[in-house]
DNA sequence: GATGAATTTGTTAGCGCTCACAATGGAGGC
DNA sequence: GCCTCCATTGTGAGCGCTAACAAATTCATC
């Protein structure tokens, strides 16, 4: 019901109204612990009355301090960094942060300096990072914002905190489901190698194989997408090399259960496959997909937790979380 | 290079290192016209040596604007929502303003108002919903956060801006194609009925249906998940009643293949399948869905021209997004 | 009751910017 | 030469808040 025509209430109009001086509000508003009861209540009285709303600018402007949070991703609309974006969002709120995003449509340095700069011009106090490309660590390593910066996949360096889901370990839990099934020749599809996580399931594969003492020879390298997995897939349907392949996310997996299909290789009787992040589609697949779940929410609050460390004491640090693998009906007992 | 300790560059330092005063170069920042070439070009090798960059909160608190808009979203890891959200995000950082965002994790009134008061502590310039839930928009009418607000499938009113893909156009092409196959028992598993796109397309199919004299007595209600769509599918595999089903969504026609495909109800010879949305994936289900795409980046761009215009002159407005039958292989002539 | 300490409240300055207005200087008309 | 007009530049104030300090009040202690 306020006039809409007059000037939103400030701090001064607060304290007349509860005769105090407009410090004693600030401290009200700030909870600063030596205001006596009475006042307390009489400001807050004061504030609920007016409808008064503290000027997040002109705060900003003294404090130097934004309360923002930036967040850099790429790839937003992935169930992947569409989840950590989510779970950053919670964490931020919770504790008092509002959440930029910038997003980079293609993975490159300019993009990537552009979104920095685009939040230096607005000051956030922080930015994660959810580009989870190689390259982009190095740029921030370059560029180095001179505030403090959480990227996911990153092993954390001096000036950069990172947050991860332990990608090998997931690698080597689906391979070794395969290998207990009995198969012998696992092939992988692989994403891309400049992506940290593509790298680091196509090395938890070779190091599980060859830790059985099986060999690693059937790599190919997808680009994430359910069509690259059917491509790549019509060509392993031809050659029948392997007897169960490992592939590196559920959208690949899917082209290539497609691809099988049309192809007449049975899923799991004639070869078994096992995916990588647990979609929620994903048991819902043709067959539904054995894969390993990745915890994406519980990743962002992490990234969330370290800037928080980082904002109040400046140090850098690193957190893993675990992976979980999923069996269902995409993998079976080498006949 | 700076030296860290020292404050970063403020219009005082690249006036007095120009030569001129701190107005002329606020000037300059501002592109305003009364500035000669010289004195710009000046000014600009200072801004450029200092590194100078403009104070948001210094800036915010005198034009009592934050450049900022707040996206409330809602299922933001979704394919749609999170690709308005990208739409959004893109045509925001073009016209110079930052993208704060709230995400809600169920909606209700609490949880919308909650969001909104955060928006509102941030002083964000305006605010897009994108919760396509009946609900919200009730809860925003009765709300009325005093700045611009662009609501996702509201048709708009005195307060409030929409912009929508026309659901029920997009239900009718996908029935409309059903019944062209020669299908006159068409189905509907239905989004739920209190978000705003359930109903339309709800609507869209019985409308499409009774124009052609057809019976528009099967519809079954699902979440959207494709938990949802499999468990209907179950159903509906036993009763045979309907030769063609029209899905509210993507995934719950995942869960649908799954279930006729465990029941051996073949797709399309026995049941012909549409769903909606057209999800990048959906080119890879088996077999290959046919669906109405929905171009959810140019919808939420045309969100950011109306918060432009309402920014500008106050006025609300509607734009409408015409969706596309996308046909695949999951669709075919009656037997 | 005097002394000092702790608690509560008030006063002042200034964060960095834009706005309104004032001042300066050169071009052009008579 | 004088006056007007316009383009360009400068001056001063103030946006709403917090930090630092100062003042007033209460309380405990000897």
């Amino acid at each position: 019901m306020a006039n809409s025509n007059a000037r939103l209430p400030r701090l001064e109009d607060v304290a007349e109204r509860a005769g105090v001086s407009h410090q004693t509000v600030s401290r009200v508003i700030n909870k600063h612990p030596n205001v006596s009861k009475a006042t307390r209540e009489r400001v807050e009285a004061a504030i609920a009355e007016l409808g008064y709303r503290r000027n997040t600018a002109a705060r900003s402007l003294v404090t130097r301090r934004s309360q923002t949070i930036g967040v850099l991703g790429s790839e937003l609309s992935q169930y992947g960094p569409a989840n950590t974006l989510l779970g950053v969002e919670q964490a931020a709120r919770d504790a008092g942060y509002f959440v930029s995003i910038a997003a980079v449509r293609t993975v490159s340095r300019e993009a990537i300096f552009d979104a920095i700069q685009h939040f230096l011009d607005q000051s956030v106090d922080g930015i994660v990072v959810i580009v989870p490309h190689a390259e982009t660590l190095l740029a921030l390593e370059e560029q180095a914002p001179g505030i403090p910066v959480v990227a996911v996949g990153a092993s954390g360096s001096e000036t950069v905190s990172g947050a991860m889901v332990d990608q090998r370990r997931g690698a080597e839990l689906a391979v070794r489901h395969l290998i207990e099934q009995g198969h012998d020749r696992i092939g992988h599809i692989a994403g891309p190698q400049d992506w940290i996580d593509g790298a680091a399931r196509a090395e938890g594969w070779s190091a599980a194989l060859r830790a059985a003492g099986l060999a690693d020879d059937l790599l190919v390298e997808g680009d994430w997408s359910a069509g690259s997995g059917y491509e790549i897939g019509r060509g392993l349907a031809a050659e029948r090399a392997a007897t169960a392949i490992f592939v590196g996310n559920d959208q690949m997996s899917l082209g290539l259960l497609r691809a099988f299909n049309e192809a007449g290789v049975r899923v799991p009787e004639d070869v078994s496959v096992v995916g990588f992040d647990d979609q929620p589609e994903s048991g819902y697949f043709t067959p539904p997909l054995t894969t390993v779940r990745q915890d994406f929410e519980e990743l962002g609050r992490r990234c969330m937790d370290l800037m928080l460390a980082a904002l109040a004491n400046g140090e850098t640090a690193t957190t893993v979380v675990e992976p979980e693998l999923v069996i269902r009906r995409s993998t079976a007992a080498l006949a």
